[in-house]
DNA sequence: TCCTTGATGTCAGCAACTGACATCACCATA
DNA sequence: TATGGTGATGTCAGTTGCTGACATCAAGGA
């Protein structure tokens, strides 16, 4: 097995870590990052296609669990239920490691090059998670929408999560972004939704601050 | 005005085009499109940050008339309905070049850097609808999922749109997306979803092929 | 002991992108 | 009408991301 210094992988995203956060993504080079991790620049692009990539790779496995949980869940589940659900099984490996994931995200954040790269990714997993919805008999449009809703619904969890001071679980900020979209969604979409609409939207936010 | 030939920027844009279709994206060459439209390599980039960029000279247009569309919505409309409205006062641009549309969508779905270029551009659409929903004084987690969900209906919406050989029109595939996320997020969350909801969606479906 | 094998290194090269500076066509205005 | 300013373009050199071809080197098996 290991012959050289083993888990090359690893220590290059590390590496890459430390140096985005010390100088940012643009003035790190490939050359550093595999400088510090004991290795040449050509090997770096051995196990990364891209520089980019080298933050990116969870995400495989991340597909996989989505996948192996849509397939799991009950198949009278409704669509939206499932990738819910799915995305919650996925919570743990986010919260063994929420100040990585704060580095992490700040990391993206700054930088466009990596936010594009993220919502690839998450368009993947929506792609995966359509996918898998198909094969259980769900038709391809509803599938597309119930799967991209799901991300949405984990996107917009996964950054309350990280900015929540009080560290609630990522699971009940998914959660509470699920109802918030029930509630966005629930209204009636052409006639007179007046006072109505207002009134929900303003009491699902109150809801929200309170259960989450 | 025109001191040297005019409109260097759309001969930019359409010699792209042009050779990213003969060519495909990787094998075009940033000064190969400079050449072509009678410019060097370094103009380019004055006008463009990216070789990707010459692609979505739109965008910031489109930007503009869905945050318009969204602050002239009387202030009673509920925020996805706003969003909705608004994507679709966007929809006769798209109409007019329906088959440059087509194009275009083709050699941006061929290459994964188009594919993530497109992906932040809708991204920042959905920021700035959300940034407006904000404005009316929609709460920012609501605001947030409200415009999500519209850009998730639009871009399901444009796909079919896209594909579909009997050419009806952008809005009502983008109301029959739009009914289709309602149907989606309209289940329990919870309880015995079972008939139920399949039977929701296998109607909803249904209803859609017909409709538009 | 030799040979295979897989991970790594070396080197050359292309293309994307940038900064600094030169040029050139037009326009205003003296 | 000459002159000088201005903005769009060109030229050039340089860095960096990324790739292909080939060499090397440390195990482990025949």
């Amino acid at each position: 097995m290991g012959r050289w210094e083993p888990n090359a992988r690893a220590r290059l995203e590390q590496a890459a870590m430390e140096l985005f956060q010390e100088l940012g993504y643009t003035r790190t080079t490939v050359e550093g990052i595999a400088a510090r991790a004991g290795l040449t620049e050509r090997t770096f692009f051995r196990y990364f296609t891209d520089k980019r990539e080298v933050l990116f790779s969870g995400s495989a496995n991340l597909e996989k669990l989505i996948i192996e949980a849509i397939e799991e869940a009950p198949k009278t589940t409704a669509p939206l239920d499932s990738v819910a659900s799915a995305l919650e099984a996925t919570t743990p490996i986010f919260e063994e490691r929420r100040a990585y994931a704060r580095k992490r995200r700040a990391v993206i954040a700054a930088h466009a090059e990596l936010r594009e790269r993220e919502l690839i990714k998450l368009a993947s997993l929506a792609g995966a998670a359509a996918a898998s919805l198909r094969k259980r008999g769900v038709a391809a449009p509803t599938a597309d929408l119930a799967a991209e809703a799901g991300i949405a619904v984990f996107r917009n969890g996964f950054e309350r999560w990280v900015d929540d001071k009080l560290q609630r679980p990522l699971s009940a900020h998914m959660q509470a972004a699920l109802k918030e979209l029930r509630a966005v969604t629930a209204g009636t979409g052409s006639s007179s939704p007046r006072r109505r609409t207002t009134n929900t939207s303003r009491r699902k936010r109150t809801r929200t601050q309170r259960s989450v």
